[in-house]
DNA sequence: ACCTAAGTGGATATGAAGTATCCGCTTATG
DNA sequence: CATAAGCGGATACTTCATATCCACTTAGGT
C-alpha cells in the first residue's frame, strides 16, 4: 500500500464522520444534486471543513455509496447459492430495490450509467453478472421465459425506480406491487396464457 | 369572445409559425429544458422575435402541446366505443405512448403532474376519466383483474416512460415489449397462474 | 413613392445557483 | 506553551437561463 493517510487529529476524524453521516441523510432525502453547502450545514459544520476532507461532491458521494453498492453486489452474489434461481432473483431484486426506495441518492447513482468511479463500476458489473447467471439458471430450471436476458434487468429496475419517484397518492409503497406484476410476467407459465377464450 | 387578436402582419405570422415548428422540434429532441434562445436560433430568428410572441417558455410549450395533448384525450374518449374494453385500453396506451416515444418534451409534460395550464390539466383529466371507464368495463367483461384501478395508469405510464429515457442498447424500441408484459399482467387469467407446480 | 406602425435581431443587463477558495481565528497534542 | 492542524463562513468565481432594449428594417396602406 503506497497510500499515506497521515492520521487525522481526533476532532478532525470526528467531523469526517459527521460529514459522512450528514451526506448520507441529505443525499437520501434530496438526491445527489444537494450541494456540499447543504451537507455541511446539516452536519453543523462550515463548508470549508467539508471541502478540506472531500475535494468535491463526487468524492463525497463515492465515500458514502461505495460500501452500500458493494453490499448489494455481495447480496447478488450470495443469491447465486439459492436452489430456486427465479425465486433467488426475485428476492434479490426486492432487497436491492428496498434499499433504493429509501435513498434517492442511491437511486440516482444507479440510474446514471455513466461516469461512475472504478469502485462503483465494479460493483455495478458484479451485480449484472450475478443477475445474468440467475437468469440463465432459472431458464434451465424452466421457470423463466427464454426470451429474457440480462439486458432486461436495467429497464426493469428503471421502471420500478420511476414508480418510487412518483408523487405517491396513498402513504403506501406501490412499487412492490408493480415489481411483483413484472416478475410474474417473466415466468414461463405467464408468457402467453393461451389462445383467445372463445 | 372578448379576446382581441389584432391580426399579425404577414411576415410576423410567418415567423410565429416558424417559431412553433422550431419549438416542436427542439422540445421533442432536447426536452422542455431547452432555452428559448435555442428555439430562436433553430428557427433562424432573433431571440427578441420569439419573446415578442410568447411571453415565456411556458406559454410557448403550451402553444406547442395543448393540441397534441387534446388529440390524445380525444383518442382516449374514442376508445370508449370499442367492444373489447381491455383491448381498447391497450390500443390507446400504445398509441399515446407512441407519441411520447418520439417527443421528449411531451414526456416531461406528462410526467410532471404539477403546474400545468388549465387547458392541459383538462386534457389530462379527460384522459384519466376515459381510462377509468375502460378499466371498469374491462372488469365487467371479466378480462381485467379486479384490483386494478385508475391510479395504476399513471405509474404504468411512468414506468414505460422511464424505459424510453434509458440509453437504449440496440436501435430497437424495447418499450413495447415491456408495455405488453405489464398489460399482460393486468389480465384476469394471468393474475396468478395457479398453485405451485409440484 | 412614401410614411409609419409593426416587426426584428442579438448584444447585454439581470438574476439565480452551485462550486470552491481564502485567511484570520481556534484547538488538539507533544 | 508552541505550533501545526483544523475550522468557519463570507465571498469570489462560474455558469447558465431569462428577458429587455433599442437602433434598424420592412410590410402595407394611401
Amino acid at each position: 500500500m503506497s497510500e499515506k493517510t497521515p492520521a487525522l487529529r481526533r476532532d478532525a476524524e470526528h467531523n469526517r464522520q459527521r460529514t459522512l453521516a450528514a451526506a448520507q441523510e441529505v443525499f437520501a432525502a434530496r438526491g445527489l444534486q444537494a450541494t456540499l453547502n447543504d451537507v455541511a450545514h446539516h452536519a453543523r459544520l462550515g463548508v470549508g471543513t467539508v471541502y478540506r476532507r472531500f475535494p468535491n461532491k463526487e468524492a463525497l458521494a463515492e465515500a458514502v455509496y461505495a460500501g452500500k453498492l458493494d453490499d448489494i453486489r455481495a447480496t447478488a452474489q450470495a443469491a447465486l447459492a439459492g436452489r430456486d434461481a427465479y425465486e433467488a432473483l426475485r428476492a434479490f431484486l426486492e432487497h436491492a430495490l428496498e434499499q433504493a426506495a429509501t435513498d434517492r441518492g442511491l437511486r440516482e447513482l444507479i440510474r446514471q450509467g455513466t461516469g461512475d468511479s472504478e469502485q462503483i463500476a465494479r460493483a455495478r458489473q458484479g451485480i449484472v453478472e450475478s443477475c445474468g447467471h440467475l437468469i440463465a439458471r432459472a431458464q434451465e430450471q424452466g421457470t423463466m421465459r427464454d426470451d429474457i436476458t440480462v439486458d432486461d434487468i436495467a429497464p426493469i429496475v428503471a421502471m420500478i425506480d420511476s414508480v418510487m419517484d412518483l408523487p405517491s397518492t396513498g402513504a403506501a409503497r406501490p412499487w412492490r406491487r408493480y415489481l411483483a406484476l413484472i416478475l410474474d410476467g417473466l415466468r414461463t407459465s405467464a408468457a402467453h396464457p393461451g389462445p383467445r377464450s372463445s
